[in-house]
DNA sequence: GACATATTAGTACCCTCGTCCTAATCTCTC
DNA sequence: GAGAGATTAGGACGAGGGTACTAATATGTC
């Protein structure tokens, strides 16, 4: 009998277990500040814990990173999954894409994708860290390549690959100028270009 | 009269003056480990300098970094100097922009654009950092809108910012699938398109 | 209540970081 | 060659990093 379940339910007031408040903070922190960036001291302090905490449930810092990977890809694959109920129709699923970086502009403006970010960050020097973070990615693009598929294209493949350079672009560009307008606006241009498949 | 003048011409075997050296080596390093993965320290393992050599001739990361920048920029500067000349036509400096990432392919691939993840890297948390960093891609991008106006396009800000997203876009993929074909693709997608505007 | 386990706090460890200081050495000018 | 300034080496420093250890506390089971 887990924690959670045992004794009268405090429903609202019932806190998060510790080691998924650590993870969610993690997740936050590794997006606005950068994986490299952010220490278990930084995490704990948020949360008002002690580093010995964290340390316990996270022997180290890849294993955290890990554990924030997997929230993400879980998180991921129920989006998905819902998309696919909402938009039966092909090309609606690959504009439903394209409007992901609108959903959280604010965010994007000021600290890019955090997929894309993250795997930047690990492309550099920390090679075998990167490939767990390729794999968030890889199932937003065969997601794509599924839609792209069902819309009749034989290049499906690299049409889900050229839809996310558009989008990693977009996020980029609108970091860099810290510019809610060029997110916009690259949004349009790949709506209209899906749009002409 | 400066050091390198004086004296009998060493010629070939005559050595790059210190300070040079730093900044060369801090740019590949920054580049290929990321800004804040490299210290004054790896640098001065590199050339067989001390630290405090290093600290000598900048006294702060900062003014290392600034230092990087500045001879990035007068690169480019030249760079895209040679280019108004080489191509007169609009669209053919367009196009040699879009060529820009097949030229250094092998590091594209590994470590993505250096100006792009750049400025990622110290958009989070790090936005005073950030301010030099979009000079250096706004050189480029004020040299596209000039050819974009060239061409008698009216949306030449919203054209050079699209074909740097592009850019940006193709050389992250190719970054995280570690695959040259992507950065070739999207080339070829790029170059098409602008062949239509 | 007693026990085993899960969780937490606190701290200690060793390393690297960015920065700074001092003393030695080099280079050029006179 | 003597003196002045530029350059270099080497290490000290305080801070913070990731990790590990121990003791205390909470929790669930009998």
């Amino acid at each position: 009998m887990s924690r959670q379940d045992s004794g009268v339910a405090v429903m609202a007031e019932q806190k998060q277990p510790n080691r998924e408040r650590i993870v969610a903070t993690a997740n936050r922190l590794f997006y606005t500040k950068g994986y490299n960036q952010t220490s278990f001291a930084h995490v704990a302090d948020e949360l008002g814990l002690s580093k010995g905490n964290l340390h316990y449930h996270f022997r180290s810092k890849n294993e955290l990173l890990d554990a924030v990977i997997d929230l993400r890809m879980e998180s991921i694959k129920q989006m998905l999954a819902r998309w696919e109920k909402q938009y039966p129709d092909g090309k609606a699923r690959l504009k439903r894409y394209a409007r992901i970086l609108l959903n959280e502009e604010a965010d994007v403006v000021r600290y890019g994708c955090p997929m894309g970010s993250l795997n930047m960050e690990l492309a550099k020097d920390q090679r075998d860290l990167q490939q767990h973070s390729r794999d968030m990615l890889e199932l937003f693009r065969r997601w794509l390549e599924k839609a792209c598929k069902q819309i009749g294209r034989r290049d499906y493949r690299a049409l889900s690959l050229h839809i996310m350079a558009r989008s990693q672009g977009a996020a980029m560009m609108a970091a860099l100028y810290a510019d809610v307008g060029l997110l916009k606006a690259e949004y349009k241009r790949l709506v209209d270009w899906i749009e002409m498949l």
